[in-house]
DNA sequence: TGTATTTTACTTGTCGACAAGAAATATGCC
DNA sequence: GGCATATTTCTTGTCGACAAGTAAAATACA
C-alpha cells in the first residue's frame, strides 16, 4: 500500500533531501513497512524523489552504518535482517540501558525535562486507548527515550535510540499481537511509577522499577515468540 | 608532519576507495593527527587520493553518522570537537562497559578469544617497553576490544567501540604523559589479573577487576586533567 | 577613515553520464 | 537434452561539470 508519496519535483533546500530520504527510509524500515530483506533500488527511489542518486546513496551510507541496511558490493542493497539468534544479547542491552538512562533521568532531571516525559506519557495513553498499533510503538520509544535525554549522557543516549529503534521493529512483530486486543495497563501503571520515581528523585526505586519494565517486555515478547514457534510447529 | 601519504593513482579496486579514505581519516583524527577543529577538504583529498570527490564524500557521511566530524550546510567540515564539558558522562559510560563486556567475556569465551586476548596483551607489554606512546593507545584498544568480542554482545561491543575511539584522542592529551616516562606497570599487572579472571570464568572477579581498572585510569586522568588546569592558571 | 554594499573566490550540494561488476539470459557445442 | 561459454541486462561505483550558497575581498560612499 502506503500512497506513492512521490513529493517528487517539489522545489527543495539545497541539502534538505539527504536528510528527507533517510528519515523516511529509516521510518518505513522500523515500521516493517520495508520488511528484512527487502531490496533498496536506488534509481527508483530516485525517481520517487525526483532528484539524481548521489542524494539518495548518501542516505543509504547513514542508513548503512546505523547496520538498518546492508549492502552487497556491486550488488543490490536490502533491508537487514532481524537478528532472532542473538535476540537475547538485544534484551541484555536494553535492560540494561533502561536501568542506567532511568537511574540517571532521576538523579539529573530538570522541571523542563518532567514536562515533556509527561506529555509523551499521556500521548501513549491516547494511543493505547484508540488502539492504534503503530503509535503504541513510537509513543513508547519516544517516552523512554525522552527519560534517556533528562539523564543526560550523550553516549547511553545514543546506544539506547539504537536499540529502541531496533525494538520497533522486534514490537511490530510480536508485542502488541500478545496483547490480543486488551489494552496494556499494566505497561501504564509502570510508567506512572517510573516517572513518579525520577520525579521524587528516588535512584533505586527509578532502577528497580526500570528493571522490572523491561523484564515484563521481554517476557511477554518471549512469550509471544514461543506462542509463534509452536504454532509454526503445528502447521 | 606525515609525509605526503599519496596512494594517489595505484589502480585501485572498485569500492575499496571508500573504505581506505574512511580508515585513514579515522586513524588521522583518533591520533590527533588531525586535531580537533581542524578542516577537512573534499578537494584536496580527492587530488591527495587521486579520485573524485563523490567517494571521499561518502566516506565523510560515515565519519559525520559517527560524530567525528561536524559539517557546517555549504560551509566547510571539521574534525568535531572532544566535549571536556562532559566528560564524566564518558567515564560513566566506559566504566559500565569495561565492567559489562568483562563479565560477559568470562561467561563466554572461547579457545580461540583467550588466545587472541593474550597475543593483544603481550602486543601492549611490547609497546610499553619501546616507550612507543602511539602503539600503547592503540594496543590497549585492541586488547579491550577483543575482551567486548569474547563476550559476543554487538550492542555493547558498538558502544565500546566508539568509547575506546573517544578515548584514543583523550589519552592522546592526558593520559600517557602523566605517567612521567615510567612504564604503567599496574596496568599490565591488571590486564594481567583480567585475562586470568576471564580464563577462570569468574563473573564476579571479571566485574570487579574491570571497575578497579576504569577506576584507575580515570583516576589518573582527572589528575592529568587536573595537574594541566593548574598550570594554566599559573601562566 | 570607517561603514555599507557589491563583487569575487571558494566550498559544498547536485546532476547526468559513463565504467565496472555480477546475475540472468542466450548461444554454441557435445 | 545437458553443460560450458559468451552475451546481455541491470545495478552499483565513479567521474567531471555545474549550481547554490557562504565568507572574504574589493569597492563605493559618507
Amino acid at each position: 500500500m502506503s500512497a506513492s508519496d512521490t513529493t517528487a519535483t517539489a522545489e527543495r533546500k539545497r541539502g534538505s533531501g539527504v536528510r528527507m530520504v533517510y528519515e523516511l527510509l529509516r521510518d518505513q524500515i522500523l515500521d516493517l513497512e520495508l520488511p528484512p530483506g527487502a531490496i533498496v533500488d536506488e534509481i527508483q527511489l530516485a525517481d520517487r524523489f525526483g532528484m539524481s542518486r548521489t542524494p539518495i546513496r548518501e542516505a543509504l551510507v547513514r542508513l548503512a552504518a546505523e547496520g538498518l541496511i546492508d549492502t552487497l558490493p556491486n550488488r543490490s542493497t536490502m533491508v537487514s535482517q532481524i537478528d532472532f539468534a542473538n535476540l537475547h544479547t538485544f534484551f541484555d542491552a536494553l535492560t540494561l540501558m533502561y536501568r542506567v538512562t532511568t537511574r540517571l533521568a532521576a538523579e539529573h532531571h530538570q522541571p523542563a525535562d518532567l514536562d515533556r516525559i509527561r506529555r509523551l506519557q499521556r500521548a501513549y495513553e491516547d494511543a493505547a486507548q484508540a488502539r492504534d498499533e503503530i503509535a503504541m510503538i513510537a509513543t513508547n520509544r519516544d517516552f523512554h527515550y525522552a527519560i534517556a535525554e533528562a539523564g543526560r549522557n550523550r553516549y547511553y543516549l545514543s546506544l539506547f535510540g539504537r536499540l529502541l529503534d531496533e525494538g520497533r521493529r522486534i514490537l511490530r512483530l510480536y508485542y502488541y499481537s500478545s496483547f490480543e486486543g486488551e489494552l496494556p495497563g499494566e505497561y501504564l501503571r509502570e510508567h506512572e511509577a517510573i516517572v513518579q520515581a525520577i520525579a521524587a528523585r528516588d535512584i533505586e526505586a527509578a532502577d528497580r522499577l526500570a528493571r522490572a519494565h523491561a523484564d515484563q517486555i521481554v517476557r511477554q515478547i518471549g512469550k509471544a515468540i514461543t506462542r509463534d514457534r509452536r504454532q509454526d510447529i503445528a502447521i
